[in-house]
DNA sequence: TTGAAAGCGATACCAT
DNA sequence: ATGGTATCGCTTTCAA
């Protein structure tokens, strides 16, 4: 209880100084005799003085902070991008505020709300009405993080549409597979809508028909299970699962195995993320390698520059992708094992 | 940029009232006229002011923010407890503040240092020193969450001793196992230690000698997948497999599949927690159920009550948990599918 | 009912 | 080098 109620003034009384003195001491800013700093850092060792982190903001003008928006938490994609983003915000000195939007109606007040208590703030791709975002925008700097835009704010993503069509294409060219399926809601979230571009267009590349629509699921393990259980039922099932994630596509996995079918034989299977889970199941999933926790990491350090002010004005980046073969879609042992930028 | 440089002070002036009429009205506190109010809220919307919060907090000495700490992301066991502290949290109007302490050397320091920029905090059990625990609490309102206390704060925990020996007793009576090994890390945090503390105690309890010692790996499904290898490689192999919680369970039950083995026929394996997909995989895992979202929910609420001030101090509260069993312990399917109390 | 003014805790300018 | 004081934006007595 104590130590926390000591003030600036109670220390310059107790050290015989004036507050200016204190405030240069702790700041370490300006000139102190060693005779008047000794005295204050006695005062503050004694007293265990620590600067109030509100006055201090309010005099600054800055809060010390920025906002991680993100729709809900789900698996190891939102884990990493999280501790991406925490880490980097830490690591430059600013305490890092979150909030889920997920199933709340009365989600982009929240937001706007937030907006009030932080610097900047990265919002996850979707989460927030493309209004709320401008509105925001003109507030405090803004980054989006896996979404699209719409000249609203600088994005931070990968190229999910070619990433896509490049592993759709080689399902459709190596394998020669036709009977292919997407799991995953494209409107769901930009990135997976961006997936199922890219799919549609590796179709329209080659002048195939593509298949009449995605199996609009969650995002998460379980969801995949399900997916499984109703596409590979009948006698007519796919001979492909593209997964908008690897989650999705660990789930597919594990129900086709449980139907007692065998992957790839029976049916390939791909997922997105490269999650570490992708690389030990059997067979090794083939996906796409994205840097998850990177790009939150830019996207922090983006905001922290837009917040600091000095600079080049912030603009959008677009990460790497790796096409990550492995045995799930059909490839032998002794295909290439490791990826192939795309 | 525009809208929010407006002060209290603007307003006041814009409406030519003073700016305490302001402060009544944008906070609906004390007697304002219907003729004034009116002026105001003109002012107020005709300019988008939202009062400052920086300036409201210092006023009421109050951050309206709490915060969590923890060790580092891993997993749906991570996801859903932020996801129930986080939701009670933004209810009752407080912002959320986290903070990962994930292989950060100065990371008591930072515990501290969030400790000066919010109402109350919520700890994982075992993220920080029990010495930062103390000064912290101290301070603020601090609460542990899934540790133990050494009487320096209230937890929220469930008793995990207890039901790792139901389900220990389970394996050892029921289906006659006698080569159990426990796969997780008793000091990597509190749950654990507590988890083996009741794997043991079941042998205890029944005169028979427990095995050596633990496989002590991560917490997530790839170091179940790794264990899964070293345990399951020569003709010596373990009957059962009792896991620190169901992400390696899964991990080790992929690991086993992957080896042509069957579950539980050749090896019996049992998690923690009763995650989604625990009841999905094949066979279905035996598991404990915790309310890992409740558990972080009543955290949340037990800190925002010892903020508030008012009422009986908060006590640390153990909720229930559920033996879950399934089929990867060897019961048939007419055996007992829900849970029943332990 | 309304307004003037005193904080809240810290910083920084301006004299000295 | 040091101290006095205005300031940040808001809330809340205390008078009127």
């Amino acid at each position: 209880m104590g130590s926390s109620r000591i003030t600036v003034r109670e220390i310059a009384r107790l050290a015989g100084v004036s507050v200016a003195t204190v405030s240069r001491v702790s700041n370490g800013t300006g000139q102190v005799s060693e005779e008047m700093r000794r005295r204050v850092l006695d005062a503050i060792e004694k007293h265990g003085y620590r600067p109030d982190h509100l006055g201090r903001a309010l005099a600054a003008g800055r809060h010390g902070a920025v906002g991680l928006v993100f729709p809900g938490l789900s698996g190891p994609y939102f884990a990493e991008l999280i501790q991406g983003f925490e880490s980097e915000a830490v690591q430059s000195g600013a305490s890092v505020h979150i909030l889920c939007t997920h199933l709340r109606s009365d989600s982009d007040a929240q937001v706007l709300e937030m907006g009030r208590r932080v610097d900047g703030m990265v919002l996850l791709g979707g989460t927030v009405a493309d209004e709320t975002v401008r509105r925001l925008a003109e507030t405090i700097p803004v980054v989006l993080l896996a979404g699209s835009g719409h000249e609203t704010a600088p994005v931070v993503r990968v190229d999910n549409t070619a990433a896509m069509t490049g592993l759709t294409r080689h399902l459709l060219v190596e394998h020669g597979l036709r009977r292919l399926v997407f799991v995953g809601d494209p409107e769901g979230s930009p990135d997976v809508g961006q997936r199922w571009a890219g799919f549609l267009a590796a179709y329209r590349g080659l002048g195939v028909l593509p298949p009449v629509g995605p199996v609009r699921v969650g995002m998460q393990q379980p969801d995949g299970v399900l997916a499984a259980g109703h596409l590979l039922r009948g006698p007519e099932r796919p001979d492909g699962i593209v997964c908008a994630n690897d989650e999705l596509a660990l789930g597919v996995l594990v129900g086709a195995l449980g139907r007692g079918l065998l992957v790839p034989r029976d049916v390939a299977i791909t997922g997105f993320d490269d999650a570490p889970m992708a690389a030990l199941v059997s067979p090794p999933l083939t996906t796409v390698r994205q840097p998850v926790r990177e790009l939150a990491a830019e996207a922090a350090r983006l905001v922290l520059r837009a917040v600091d002010g000095r600079g080049a004005p912030v603009e959008g980046v677009v990460l790497p992708t790796d096409l990550v073969i492995r045995a799930s879609c059909g490839c032998g042992t002794d295909a290439p094992a490791t990826g192939q930028p795309i």
